[in-house]
DNA sequence: CAAGAATCCTGTCAGC
DNA sequence: TGCTGACAGGATTCTT
């Protein structure tokens, strides 16, 4: 589920209620989740103070005070659950506890075991394996419609899958790629070499302004949550494309020429877009 | 090399 | 009710 917003939303919750906080216990419930987590992983986090957090791309940076950051993705069906201590109930597919001085337990589930836990030296997060190959943040100054123009010059692929790719731009989803080409106008059939120039000027600002908005409303999300109290994000309602098969565009009033939102599958994955207003 | 398919997993839902 | 197949917010690895 996540994507850049709700990460960026965990991310903020995490920072809320741990900055600072000394993590006095550690339990692993498995010994990988994608790949094996850190051999010492329970013994290295154990007493470690939090000392911030930061994202990159969907991935969180959980840094401690011993000098390592953990670096955390959510994969595809990834949550982190904050609760008050006092039940301690285990969850089902909770595979990494983390229990604070303070009081709080901090779960990291996931049924599909498509995300990953990892240490890396604080110094060296960006050189991290993980990390090292990413594009710019498609928040950050670095990305511009020059810069997303250079790096989709001579690409065949079509833009939307170019746009998934992370190495292109960090952290967008099949989600807000389909919403961000809906505002943008622009087709994501077209080949991504065909972007360069005028239209990334309108696809850069377009990608900005539908991450903002999302981070804005908390995400989208079914049962995501990072709040004690199990808060959702309400973006889901704000899809104009997503998940709307047949159903007229915001921008199609109904009319007989209006075919409605099409779905089509791009690289083994759903796309929705207007094919009237998206060229 | 680049692009698409297969792959890792489990849960959910539509249809029979 | 129970079974089956399709599909799911990701990203690497394997094939063309």
């Amino acid at each position: 589920m996540p994507e850049l917003p709700e990460v960026e939303t965990v991310m903020r919750g995490l920072r809320q209620r741990l900055e600072g906080r000394v993590i006095v216990r550690a339990t692993a419930h498995r010994p990988d989740l994608r790949w094996p987590l850190p051999e010492n992983l329970q013994h290295r986090l154990t007493g470690a103070r939090i000392t911030g957090f930061r994202r990159r791309g969907k991935y969180i940076l959980m840094r401690l005070a011993s000098g390592d950051s953990v670096l955390l993705h959510l994969g595809m069906s990834g949550r982190i659950v904050l609760t008050p201590l006092r039940p301690n109930m285990p969850t089902p597919h909770e595979h990494l506890v983390l229990e604070t001085d303070e009081g709080w337990r901090l779960g990291f589930v996931d049924p599909r075991r498509f995300g990953s836990v990892d240490l890396v030296p604080t110094p060296e997060e960006e050189k991290h394996r993980l990390l090292a190959g990413l594009g710019p943040e498609p928040l950050g100054p670095a990305f511009t419609p020059a810069s997303l123009s250079a790096a989709l010059a001579g690409k065949r692929t079509p833009i939307k899958a170019a746009l998934l790719d992370q190495k292109v731009v960090a952290g967008l989803g099949n989600i807000y790629v389909c919403e961000a080409l809906f505002r943008a106008r622009l087709s994501p059939l077209r080949s991504a070499h065909t972007i360069p120039g005028i239209r990334a000027g309108r696809l850069v600002p377009a990608i900005k302004e539908t991450l903002q908005d999302a981070i804005a409303a908390g995400g989208s999300s079914l049962r995501d949550y990072v709040q004690p109290d199990g808060e959702l994000g309400y973006f889901q309602h704000a899809w104009k494309v997503y998940g709307r098969e047949g159903e007229p565009c915001e921008r199609c009033p109904r009319r007989p020429a209006c075919p409605g939102i099409r779905r089509v599958t791009q690289s083994g994955r759903s796309t929705f877009y207007c094919p009237r207003t998206q060229r």
